[in-house]
DNA sequence: ACATAATCGAGACGGTACGTCAGGTCTTTTT
DNA sequence: AAAAAGACCTGACGTACCGTCTCGATTATGT
């Protein structure tokens, strides 16, 4: 009965898309994620409702997709998708803190707050977002952690029978959690201390 | 003109503040917590509507009172709050890895699961929500986890430099991140290799 | 499933439901039936939607309400409906041409020429409020011309074996046919053509 | 800027047409003709929007003219238009006896009632289709029984100052009357009725 | 023991947004 | 040039809930 007709993504209109990324991004920033609603963005971004709702499941997928975008513009890339390498001066202690640091001052902008936290949350509700969200926004990351930890493996400096994919979230997890649930403050010194822990517990056998 | 009177909490009618619990843990569990109306929870509690709005600020609000006295229930401990002690055998791993196991076993269990991330996920969005919530369910727990480790520390076992705090977040962190991102499957193994990597990092310096 | 609900009738607004009906009339007159919405109907009230859709089936039903107590309204009559008499002079013919005449003066009206046009057009559709709208707007009318005939009848004015209720719709038939289709125009003159036509069908034969 | 171009209606594709005149009266007898959508029309049709909203105005006329050309090829004539004529068997009550009673017929056609309803139903509301349906429609059946009737006023059965419209009309206008409001059963008996009365209306004067 | 006052169940109300439907315009590609 | 296809903006639909409000009908003290 209810046909499932799939829009024809050739004729879709470019201009409408990125109007409504931005109307996105806008209102999230203005009068924050609960309080955007579908019909705003549509109004903002000069668009029919139907034109979001072709495209789009939900208010989430939309703000994901803005975002995403948002994080591929803001960082000069096109929206395919080459992402930087993270450092490896061969200090390991050093190169992962720098890039802990980095991520806690990137949880603690204003700017990226209220879209990531609404974001986290819908997810951690809709798995079928989660997914997406987790895949888009932090993989790509969490993948940059897994080589540099594997090649400070190879190089000895971690215990071969580590796992990296465990170590990376002995890293994140800690960091995530306290910005999550607000238990205490997110700082540089946290971070500091989490790499600090996090690596004696990595150190190879004496 | 319209005064913000609080109401008189000494002529709450008990059985109404029981049925609002036991409506919206149903209604959560059957349709989940989106679907989760204030109406319905009314409704199915043969319940006027003023009668949720006079006594809860929002619908996370009764949830989360809900899932509280629900838990309190659960452990057969009464309304009030004496939680049980952590487990001392003197071996600290064996007793962290326990208490982790229980943890994981817990976010694991379908009942508790879909109420847990709800309220996780309102809370992440709403500050005031988010510190009842960590107050209310995860302090007590996280109370615990610190006061072994001190316990540890007390006894030499783990480094006098490190901070509790801290080293509970290592343990719990990687953990509920897991489970709020879906980023692995969330098993006793990985709560055994949690505690492993993380008391490796907590040992006394040689 | 879908609960058939029926408000309670003694907790209806009175305020709402006379905001309503003005703005119903008011908007009908001003931008005409079609273009009168629902919605345009509530905003102009001040009122909620679903007060609308809680208390009728449709927008004409709407109107067909709003157009009765106007009508009552409008005749001084409280909104209970005990109805004038038709004029009895004796004359058959005046009496008849009189009102006949009358019929013609209000159906040229054009203040009244736009509601009862559009709620006509909906029950020629719509059977339910077809008969609703004979119920209320016409069937008085036309019990009058039947009391009317009857009475000549019974004065041997009228042939004893005529159906006053046939005799009716010889007067008012064409009539509403010319206002409906517009096929030539509707003056006191062809009012007075059709009495004199059905009159002389009526005589008692000599 | 936008040019108001009337299309060639040389290069007009006839298939499209016919697909057209199908859907319409198909979707009308199905559905209903308010749930008859232009959408639904050019779908079931095969045809674009664009092609019905180039060549008709409005819904209505689509199916005016669909109705049209249905009447015209069930009366087997070709889209040209000599109509039959009203039979004269010099019995002018019995003539018009017949043909009320197959108008009569028609109106209870369930097949042709609800496409006439509707036509009929837009017609009081929108003057300009108004008049097409008339021309359409009923001018030719009209003119008709004014044409017998004339004949029989030359005949001398009818009184020299009776004026055929309105003897026509008073024929007509009860029967539509009825049908329209549902005022009464549409029987053949009714029509005989009507046909009676009027007649010694128009009975030359003794 | 009873009056008084608050809570309670019920649900109508003014609103906001939902997700859907169709209208009528426009563009792209095919015939 | 007209046609099939369908994306687009627009705007109304009817529904679901929101949070507030009034209405009797219970309570539940506190004089």
């Amino acid at each position: 009965m209810t046909e499932n007709r799939t829009p024809d993504s050739s004729r879709r209109s470019e201009r409408s898309r990125r109007a409504i990324h931005d109307a996105a991004l806008g209102l999230v920033g203005e009068v924050g994620y609960p309080k955007t609603t579908i019909e705003a963005i549509a109004a903002r971004a000069g668009v029919g409702k139907q034109t979001i709702y072709r495209w789009w499941p939900s208010k989430a997928a939309v703000l994901l997709d803005a975002f995403v975008a948002l994080g591929e513009r803001t960082a000069g890339r096109a929206e395919g998708e080459p992402a930087p390498a993270l450092p490896d001066t061969g200090d390991l202690a050093a190169d992962l803190g720098t890039v802990l640091r980095a991520t806690v001052d990137e949880l603690n902008d204003p700017a990226f707050e209220a879209p990531t936290r609404a974001l986290a949350a819908e997810g951690i509700v809709d798995p079928r977002l989660g997914a997406e969200f987790v895949e888009k926004l932090l993989a790509p990351s969490f993948e940059l952690y897994a080589a540099r930890l594997r090649a400070a493996q190879e190089a000895g400096q971690v215990r071969a029978d580590a796992d990296p994919r465990v170590a990376l979230e002995l890293l994140v997890g800690p960091v995530t959690h306290r910005w999550l649930l607000r238990t205490g403050p997110l700082t540089h010194d946290y971070a500091d201390a989490i790499v600090d822990h996090v690596l004696r517990g990595l150190l190879p056998n004496p």
